[in-house]
DNA sequence: CGGTTATATTTCAAGCATAAAATTTTTATG
DNA sequence: CATAAAAATTTTATGCTTGAAATATAACCG
């Protein structure tokens, strides 16, 4: 009988983790260092922030606008969050309120002609420093890359302590 | 002569354009989610932030300590920011301020022993939620990925408008 | 020296973000 | 119908983040 034990694994192997830890600290390191320059971008080039710039692109898309409640589901961000951007936003006439019929409880918010104007300069310029960012991935890349990401994103820790 | 124009490009081509957009997306949607976790995480398990961990674990490798300006450049980010992260975990006896000799502007932070030991029992956690976070990407797909998000992470838009 | 420039940090104003509590309106249920 | 439960949004408290201005000290230089 052979009690030869190659390697101590306990399940997980320690030189695994460090690696994913590692590759978890430079996937953050490319996502902040873009959104620095998009920021920069935004602040220099149209005195906006990526937030507001978030909000215009969810709304851009339906004509009719949406609830405060589908976009800070689209979004990923919380009521309260949305309700402060969507008020700076109205405030500078790029958004409106509209009540919705037969529920006094929700509001639909739209863009205005002004506020689907500024997006679609702002969202040209977005792409184009998007696609300077992104050169250095390969277009044949992308799809793989693209499932890992998506991947990542399903993921949980559910059920660890 | 042939006047045929099969590809009507313009140097880049919109759809590989478009598909970095939405390669964008992901990488944002993947970080934010995996930010989430451990937000979520730190906050039930450990009743503190992402921020603070990552000032405590840059201070933790240096038993000396850091500069407040080493270790807002550490960290990238501005040095208002620090100066508030540190204040509440000086509050909270993680951190102490120590004196800088022969220059009075600076002070130097470092972590208490009470910080170093709060510290391992979190990093020990850390490691576990991103090592679940990340183990749909196999070891053998890591180097290359760390390549690519090295390469994200060197980008500029500088000259773009 | 004395005055300028550079460096280190903090303060400030504004906006972003969350979680939890509060408010208002709708829907369900007895 | 009355009242409880659910849903949509806002408000509040707290903390993170930035960029710019303010403060304090150090270094340089004539």
């Amino acid at each position: 009988m052979s009690e030869v034990v190659v390697k101590p694994s306990h399940g997980h192997e320690a030189s695994a983790s460090k690696a994913r830890l590692r590759l978890w600290l430079k996937l953050l390191k490319a996502t902040k260092h873009v959104e620095a320059e998009l920021r920069e971008n935004f602040r220099t080039g149209f005195d906006t922030t990526l937030p507001r710039f978030d909000v215009m692109a969810a709304l851009y898309r339906d004509e009719q606008g949406l609830k405060m409640s589908e976009l800070s589901s689209v979004l990923r961000v919380s009521n309260g969050n949305v309700t402060g951007i969507v008020d700076r936003l109205v405030d500078d006439g790029i958004l409106v309120r509209v009540p919705v019929d037969n529920d006094r409880r929700a509001t639909t918010v739209r863009l205005t002609t002004a506020g689907r104007e500024q997006f679609e300069a702002m969202a040209s310029s977005h792409e184009r420093w998007i696609d300077c960012l992104l050169d250095g991935i390969e277009a044949d890349e992308v799809p793989h890359l693209s499932e890992q990401l998506e991947c990542i994103a399903r993921k949980s820790t559910k059920g660890e302590d």
